[in-house]
DNA sequence: ATCAAAATCACCCTAAAGGATGAGCCTTAT
DNA sequence: ATAAGGCTCATCCTTTAGGGTGATTTTGAT
């Protein structure tokens, strides 16, 4: 609990220690060397201006950043003479599944979901969950789709 | 309101809380160990404290917000060069009248029965008459084999 | 050891596809 | 004109596909 907590508000803890260091700076400063010669508003200011520069530094480290998606569509062109070449890069770029590529595959050869249960010895419920989230990743509506699409990207032959 | 700001500035309160402490921690040792002169640490650290929030409060204010654009590239994979002869001989073999073939290719584009009767101003129905008589003369059961057949043939790219 | 993803299955419901059959309307060849 | 084939549309019905949600178990990685 107490561990992961430290764990957790490490960077916290650390600004704390490295803030308590610097007014001990602060306070060696004013003992060496400008021997509480100046009057009281220059350390102030002089405390001001460092510590407004600590939390403009705080604000911009601590502050998450918006981020902004933008896509950028890039044209692959991809030859459809060779004898079927896996697209790797397409695959672990749309986080597709072996499961689910199984079943692209399937459906590609023209089985329907029972078929394809059947095939693959599980139910066809677990059939139809896979193909929804093939539909999802190829982002398409229909198995045609699914095939055409995963046709022309080299996941299936 | 209140409560979002809290979990968005959970950090900053927190180290708000965390230099408090370590000033008193401070102003505790130094009544312990070296009694000096106390008013000018406390103000010193009241200034600190209020210059910090300062600083923060014009980071926060003033800095634009941190647009962090992320690039993604979407591959969109196009075939190129696909030589599709047109296979005669199988069209005529097969007896497939025009509107059957596209109907086939509408299909194999991935197209709902629906979509293909609007693209072809006819009915629903016209289209599944027509998808119909498609998987006969092919010899299918599915919309997917007939594609996948009709590919083979060299009825349709 | 623990946490996240993947895989599995279920249930409910709607939409789409497919099978069977009949029928009206054109165009074309006989 | 008439028969034939192609195109169009309809109705009824069954099967398959797909969407949404939730749950459990396996597996993999840290």
């Amino acid at each position: 609990m107490t561990a992961t907590f430290i764990a957790r508000h490490k960077q916290t803890i650390l600004y704390g220690i490295l803030l308590a260091l610097l007014l001990f700076l602060l306070k060696w400063l004013e003992l060496r060397l400008l021997i509480i010669h100046h009057s009281f508003e220059i350390y102030a200011g002089i405390i001001a201006l460092l510590f407004t520069g600590v939390g403009i530094w705080l604000a911009l480290k601590l502050s998450r950043p918006k981020v902004q998606t933008m896509v950028i569509e890039k044209e692959v062109y991809i030859n459809n003479f060779s004898p079927f070449t896996f697209n790797e890069g397409a695959l672990s770029q749309l986080n597709m599944s072996r499961r689910e590529l199984d079943v692209l595959q399937l459906m590609a050869n023209g089985l329907s979901n029972q078929e394809i249960a059947d095939q693959l010895f599980v139910s066809l419920n677990t059939v139809k969950t896979h193909s929804a989230r093939v539909f999802e990743k190829l982002e398409v509506k229909r198995r045609t789709q699914a095939v055409e699409k995963g046709k022309r990207m080299g996941l299936i032959p």
